[in-house]
DNA sequence: AAGTGGTCTAGACCACTCA
DNA sequence: GAGTGGTCTAGACCACTTA
């Protein structure tokens, strides 16, 4: 037989125009610039603009790109490598580069979830600290911290209930624990309305969700669930010294 | 003004159909169970197909669902945890309920990211070891691993020039080297096309990228690049002991 | 052959940013 | 107010699984 299949696997066109468009992004485009509107590109490649929008879709969930509503589709810079197994740990507000801000506390139910973390009873009341982590003016994550009450035993009654200042008096009297170690796990989620605000992004954005168990005394002294965006950001466990080489 | 701002911030159909449907999951459906189709739901919640599915994709995304043409949606189970950061480590292959087998090897230059990690010139050959991570009979990952040949100084020239044996032998005279650490990454990316048929999703599917380099004689000895489906896994790093405790 | 999810179209309107 | 990406519709056809 003389002929060839030439079609056999035909790949769906959004499929394709992904490769064409990420080879461009390659050869044609800097980081940072402007791509034409969706219309206009829909227009170019001959395809409705819900076909484009799933290339384009799957671009940024790659971080190639960055699309604003409002503003338009620019070519992403590399992700950052951020360090997130790192055992060298401080509770207190960072600053610099690479920083972390306290926002507030309130006293509350954990999720059923964190409570099965803690091993604390059902309905029993931890502070949860909201924390922010930034990089260069962008935020890279959103923090809840859950502390039982025993983790922080030094709490003063005359600290604020709620609020910044809580948050650091409860961060200062947990620095004061002995670390033994912790447990972490990353998996993929949806940002919540709430980390959604705090990352700018929209609801629902990709996001890896870090959670840490932090033993102490035999116990788990506190439980950290991080939301960190998925476009913007690679996690990066073990020694710094290393990074960059695998930043490349 | 009597009046109330009801809908000062309306939200999506699809974002509130996703909650709706994630009650749903958690109150009236069993793991396994079969949902109706999707022109079955979309109908009974007045809305069009697509935007139903823009719901389901989400549920998808968070490891709640799990939808294969020509079958149906079905409630999926609670994500595998996986021990990613595990430095007792074995390089041949292992048995039993998570495992590793070797699949082939091939002689290649690597990508030029690869390169870069490895040091080694732009143009220089490596192994290609291809890898699969299985879990209860189901592929978790897929992983290549890029060995220079000065990793393997003693890989027999009558070793088999590529496929199933001469992985083994690769992974057989990797073994034999001193690790002094590694360094490891994680972030999202989408399946290529390869890796979308060993892992039984379509391509383009949600994985976690995990980039792995091994450090031997102060020299980078090997780089992993094991792709996760990020839909069932939930990435560990840490004490095994600590697992059953996220687990939860 | 019937039924499922996956792809694709050609429109419409909305929410947001910025000059 | 003009221009952007985000949401939504009502269809159509395709690829795949199962019986």
């Amino acid at each position: 037989m003389g002929t060839t299949q030439l079609e056999s696997v035909p790949e769906p066109k959004y499929w394709h125009l992904k490769t064409v468009l990420s080879d461009a992004l390659d050869s044609e485009f800097a980081v940072g610039e402007i791509l034409p509107n969706e219309r206009e590109l829909a227009a170019r490649f001959g395809v409705a603009r819900a076909t484009l929008r799933q290339a384009l879709e799957q671009l940024e969930l790659e971080g190639r790109l960055q699309r604003r509503r409002g503003v338009g589709t620019t070519v992403a810079p590399p992700r950052v490598g951020v360090a997130v197994g790192d055992y060298t740990h401080s509770w207190t507000d960072t600053a610099g580069d690479d920083a972390w801000q306290s926002v507030d506390s309130v006293e509350t139910v954990p999720p059923a979830a964190i409570a099965r973390l803690l091993k604390t009873g059902p309905d029993t009341r931890v502070h949860r600290v909201r924390r922010t982590r930034m990089s260069k003016g962008q935020p890279l994550a959103a923090e809840l911290l859950y502390v039982p009450a025993e983790s922080v035993p030094g709490l003063a009654a005359i600290d604020a209930p709620s609020g910044l200042a809580r948050a650091r008096a409860v961060l200062r009297e947990l620095s004061r624990l002995e670390l033994e170690g912790r447990e972490q796990s990353v998996e993929l989620g949806s940002a919540r309305a709430e980390d959604a605000k705090e990352l700018d992004r929209l609801p629902g954005a990709p996001v890896l969700v870090v959670t840490t168990r932090y033993a102490a005394s035999g116990r788990t002294a506190a439980v950290a669930v991080a939301t960190y965006r998925a476009d913007t950001c690679r996690l990066t466990f073990g020694d710094p010294a290393g990074e960059e080489l695998l930043a490349g």
